[in-house]
DNA sequence: TGTACATCAGTGAACGCGCGTTCACTGATGTAC
DNA sequence: TGTACATCAGTGAACGCGCGTTCACTGATGTAC
């Protein structure tokens, strides 16, 4: 077993999940740029110098916090778009999506919500291009749709940054009432998808 | 003149405004929660223990900053959703008023954007009321548009949150773009304008 | 108007504390032969 | 397989610093008579 290779670069990457995880727990409480890398070794129980072998600076972290939070859902972005016989059911399909991910990631929801216009410009920027990256895909996917026919590539992008904004907004939304009764969780997605309806109404009759 | 009242009252203010002010600048570049009371101080160039005179911690200010930043806000907003004749028209107005206010009141507009999904929940808490206040009102304003016959209630609240989701949204992508060359500002505003034009259209056809 | 007392916004010293960062180190893991 | 050396993730002491909060204070402003 000694000689396997890779036991140091597996622990190494071990811990530095654990201060990503540490750090994404205690920033369910506070923002990125009071975060401080003593809390984060501390919560892990390695020494604060131990720090420095993984990330720069807390903003380093937090870009490295985005890529994790966001990186991963480009897939996910696919499927909720892509057309659908029935366009009521799409957007059904689409808000319990987002219910069951705010659900599921409730701290990384947080994190982008919060850090998207937060004091930490790196991760800022990050997030920037992520969500970028998210409405050029939908923008891709509407083109798929016949509805789309017609329309010029600045309406489309205009439209998917629309929807992009519309999902972040309903996520967070989510998040608000995660810990609230069953009733005011099912009014939150109610008024989401018909919000998503009526953005669906303008974009039928956009060319009228 | 020394037995004039309210000479001290009004130092007090002053002093007061100029910690808001102070704080307001240094939040440009940092979250509230990692706001230092002795910062602000010192930028306002009074003692440290001054700082309690007017607010028992920076959440408390930044409660205040909230006040400050969209209690004015009210008649605005009346003026904006109002109805006019030509619907195109009342939404280039209110793009106009948006970009107006980013451009006058840059600090006030990053910090609403900042700390509605910021890490202190009395500020959270604060900017949530205004906001639910300002849906109130449009949706109050949206009733009176005959467009709005035979809307329920819950619809109307629906499309005003909507409508405040949106403001907020395009006055932060004019805060991204302030510094911005000419040809990108204009493409923000055009943008947003279509956006605004789409929900329009998707409200006009809500009951087809 | 003048005097004696009360109020209170702002002061300045002091405190204990946790911060980010440096440095030389240790010892398990990895590599060359 | 065994040995000798290199690498490097994590350590622990030390540093200077700024933090929030306390306290008794000062002196201009305000009030009562």
């Amino acid at each position: 077993m000694s000689h396997t290779p890779g036991v140091r670069q597996a622990q190494k990457r071990k811990t530095r999940q654990a201060l990503l995880d540490a750090a994404l727990a205690l920033l369910e409480e506070q923002s990125l740029s009071s975060l401080g890398l003593r809390e984060v070794t501390r919560a892990v129980g390695v020494a604060p110098t131990a720090f420095y072998r993984h990330f720069r600076s807390t903003a380093d972290l937090g870009v490295a916090l985005v890529e994790e939070a966001l990186g991963s859902l480009h897939p996910m972005i696919r499927t909720t778009v892509s057309p659908a016989e029935d366009s009521d059911e799409r957007i059904a399909r689409a808000v319990e999506l987002i219910a069951g991910h705010v659900a599921a990631h409730p701290a990384h929801v947080r994190f982008v919500a919060r850090e998207r216009h937060g004091g930490v410009q790196p991760v800022r920027e990050a997030i920037r291009e992520q969500l970028a990256r998210f409405a050029g895909e939908v923008k891709d996917e509407l083109a798929e749709d016949p509805v789309s026919a017609g329309w010029s590539e600045a309406d489309l992008l205009m439209l998917a940054g629309l929807y992009v904004d519309q999902m972040l907004a309903t996520a967070s939304l989510f998040l608000e009432t995660l810990q609230a009764p069953e009733e005011e969780r099912r009014r939150a997605a109610d008024t989401a998808t018909r919000q998503m309806r009526l953005i669906g109404v303008g974009r039928r009759h956009w060319l009228d």
